[in-house]
DNA sequence: CTTTTACCTGAAAAGCTGTTCAGTTAATAT
DNA sequence: ATATTAACTGAACAGCTTTTCAGGTAAAAG
């Protein structure tokens, strides 16, 4: 509290204005960011293809995630610091998005386009794989964010039109 | 500290007979944990099929982590409490251990058995699927470790053997 | 039997933690 | 001009943190 306090400029009994405790303030952070980027995703462009509707979502969260990287890392690091009712809450808004992702696959296979044995499992496999980039992605480093973007659809798209998988 | 002696059923100030201070304790935690994830990987029967060689590295990576969830839990969360110099020296040995994947993936693309666009981002793709299975896996829940294995492994190779990617 | 060694206790030091609150200051409304 | 509201300060409280250390205890070595 102390650290906020001083990078925001102000004493630390001020912030008790603004939260009731630390939890509060922690969850608050983290309800938002959750809460943001399902909005974030209601307002992309809705495509009839899926797999234009992939190659969206992946844009999307290389896009949302690698720009709010602070806020990405508390959501990920300080889940374990939420009481049990507040973690409830954030688990079900990460399911919420994760569904996204599985409506997306469920459909493309529904119409013979993606082709895959478990749509819980190739879920968790991609947002695994997108979460990955947050740790190695530096802004100047040897690809930008839309090469990134590129490898990733082209790499899950050739994944999901394999016929054998 | 107090929460370790406890659980040892020791007084705090006994463990300051092992270790001289909290960070040395915990970079030795890191360290014994990374090295024998390397050694256990040296002691795997070493197969000579770059197919064979990356579902033991899968088999391998799961069991592994699967079963030792306390100290991955420890390895990944504790990353950023370790100073500037252990940091590095983890830093490099889980570099290390991406490229044990990233030698498979080489030689599997040299003798044409394989095919990725860039073999380092195809390594971090695989690490973070691989990486992601540890946040929702649950010993009596819908898979089993074992069946978890082989959809991966299957995944994985199906990428893999793609001639599109 | 004595001495050395290894290990541990109990308490205290020094400092950090979240949180509260009486009182000040500045802006807004009457 | 006065009253009301909102926001902040500065200090303090109570409890937790890591770390130190003088002294105790029991086993191993001489």
């Amino acid at each position: 509290m102390r650290q906020i306090a001083r990078e925001v400029g102000v004493h630390v009994g001020a912030i008790y204005n603004y939260t009731p405790d630390k939890q509060s303030l922690l969850f608050k952070i983290m309800l938002d960011h959750m809460e943001s980027l399902l909005v974030a995703w209601e307002d992309c462009i809705n495509h009839e293809e899926p797999i234009d509707q992939i190659k969206e979502f992946i844009r999307f969260h290389l896009d949302f995630h690698l720009s709010k990287s602070d806020a990405v890392l508390v959501a990920y690091m300080e889940l374990r610091n939420l009481n049990e009712d507040n973690f409830k809450v954030i688990e079900s808004l990460r399911r919420r998005y994760e569904n996204i992702l599985t409506d997306i696959l469920c459909r493309g296979a529904d119409v013979g386009t993606f082709h895959f044995s478990d749509a819980r499992i190739t879920t968790l496999a991609f947002i695994g794989m997108l979460k990955e980039v947050g740790t190695w992605y530096r802004p100047n480093g040897r690809l930008s964010a839309s090469q990134i973007t590129t490898i990733y659809q082209e790499m899950i798209l050739d994944f999901l039109e394999n016929e054998k998988s």
